[in-house]
RNA sequence: GGAGGGAUGACAGAGCGGCCGAAUGUACCGGUCUUGAAAACCGGCGUGGGCUUGCCCACCGUGGGUUCAAAUCCCACUCCCUCCGCCA
């Protein structure tokens, strides 16, 4: 949620700054608009209060002292006044809640490092990297054995059966099995296992409160992109993010124990409505993958270590696992809603032929941190919100598929990182009639 | 799922429907005393909001209701504890 209060000071800047994303500026003056109303409203409601509460005082009053006609007189009196603030109370409150579903409609901030743009075609490509890149190799050619898709690749060795998937859920719910099932686990396990020294392994519930989707952003805008059991109001949790974000909601955590460092494996959950139609093919879009994710309770001094670290970790797994990989300065059109600042990580997937999102590593500064009201207290007593920061390392299903098609080996078998050997009980060795 | 008990400030724990935003204790912060510390004593000590910055308003698990007036009375729900049942 942005700050009402900076709206209210700055309308032209906020009013300029969304409108780097796309967000009109009749949007921005509406809300201006109900919380003028609002305020006026409120001091109403609240002045009819307290004339209502002096007088309830007096007629207490009056009543000790038995002077009981007053003390009737002065009760009917506060009485009549009561209906009256029965009603701007009602009033307030109607558009109270009108001003706060047009509050949490509105996107974040962007940051002015941000660069312009409106879709991801203006996403700004800062590097790329590729096994050999600092011993002065050229970006690597692929053989045509690495030119198969993945899902050919994991038809042929067993390893992946989405026919099973399909009949179990639906399209688009892959089924692992064997040897592939087992690199999934690897991957997550080598994973949280690197972050383990400086983040604290959580493993949240699966499903979450609305109230907890509310906080992170994801409702109410973007309720159609997520699974519901309604009958128990419930969210399926699209990121390991909705849950750590919300973990400390409504707390004032003490200054010293920020940066609060978390990571934690979920299944992610995502209907992908928007995309019906497109990337069926393969893991290439699923409704549903692993991923590990890190993530951080900052001060605003702290935000961008906490940024660059988790950017440099889900880089560093990129690099072990020896993938060839982009990373992106998402435009302010293409940020997600509650983000200021978003670098995302792409990997090429020589047997599709395209650079697959991996990670986004995201500064959320305080919009989070309003929503689920999580603050800290400063040295000199204040309480101020924190900043959330958050990035993926990594998110597997595309992971998988790049791996499988990079390692291809001429026969038809994978010959898989040694990084994860360790993993895959000693070997990286995924043979064409695996065991 | 059934029966009973509970939910108040960082914690513990009071609170006849009417100066209760809330006693008291602990913790914490400042001060006096002390060579220093402890003890003792004095003072301070929740969060948010509005505007004429001094005042006003809201918050005692959540949501409704009764009343001139609700932490206090009524209803529903949630969570926690104990016991029973069921279950991986």
């Amino acid at each position: 949620m942005i700050d009402l209060v900076q709206l209210r000071r700055e309308p032209e800047f906020v009013r300029a700054a969304l409108a780097r994303r796309g967000v009109s500026g009749t949007v921005v003056d509406a809300v201006v608009a109900l919380d003028v109303e609002h305020r006026a409203l409120l001091q109403e409601a609240e002045r009819l209060r307290a004339e209502v509460k002096f007088l309830s005082r007096l007629v207490g009053e009056a009543r000790r002292e038995k002077d009981l006609a007053t003390a009737d007189q002065l009760a009917e009196k506060s009485r009549a006044l009561g209906d009256e603030e029965r009603q701007a109370t009602e009033a307030t409150e109607r558009v109270g809640a009108a001003l706060r579903d047009e509050l949490l409609m509105l996107p974040n901030v962007p940051s002015p490092e941000a660069p312009d743009g409106a879709d991801e075609s203006d996403n700004v490509e800062v590097r790329r990297w590729w096994v050999g890149m600092d011993e002065g190799l050229a970006f690597p050619t692929y053989g045509e054995h690495q030119r198969v898709a993945h899902w050919d690749i994991g038809t042929q060795l067993g390893i992946l059966d989405l026919e099973a998937g399909v009949k179990l859920a639906g399209s688009m719910f892959p089924l692992y099995r064997g040897a592939g099932a087992r690199l999934l686990r690897a991957l997550g396990f080598f994973a949280l296992d690197r972050h383990l020294s400086d983040y604290e392994e959580i493993r949240p519930p699966s499903f979450a409160l609305t109230e907890t989707m509310v906080s992170t952003g994801h409702l109410p805008k973007s309720a159609d992109d997520m699974y519901a059991i309604e009958r128990d109001g419930l969210w399926a949790i699209p990121t390991a993010e909705v849950p750590l974000t919300s973990m400390h909601r409504g707390e004032i955590l003490d200054e010293a124990r920020l940066p609060i460092r978390l990571t934690a494996q979920t299944a992610c959950f995502r209907r992908e409505a928007g995309a019906a139609g497109r990337d069926t093919r393969g893991l290439l879009r699923v409704h549903e993958f692993d991923k590990v994710e890190l993530f951080a309770y900052c001060t605003p001094d702290q935000a961008e270590a906490a940024h660059a670290d988790i950017l440099s970790r889900a880089e560093g797994l990129l690099q072990s696992l020896g993938l060839t990989y982009r990373v992106l300065d998402l435009c302010a059109g293409d940020l997600g809603t509650s983000s200021a600042r978003t670098i995302d990580l792409e990997v090429f997937s020589p047997g599709v032929d395209r650079w697959l999102e991996v990670s986004s590593v995201s500064w959320f500064r305080d919009f989070q941190a309003r929503r689920a009201n999580v603050r800290y207290r400063t040295s000199d007593g204040a309480t101020a919100f924190v900043h959330t920061v958050n990035g993926s390392a990594l998110a597997w299903a595309r992971i998988w598929a790049a791996l499988v098609e990079t390692y291809r080996q001429a026969d038809g078998s994978l010959q898989l990182p040694d990084v994860l050997a360790p993993y895959m009980g000693g070997s990286a060795t995924i043979g064409a009639k695996a065991s």
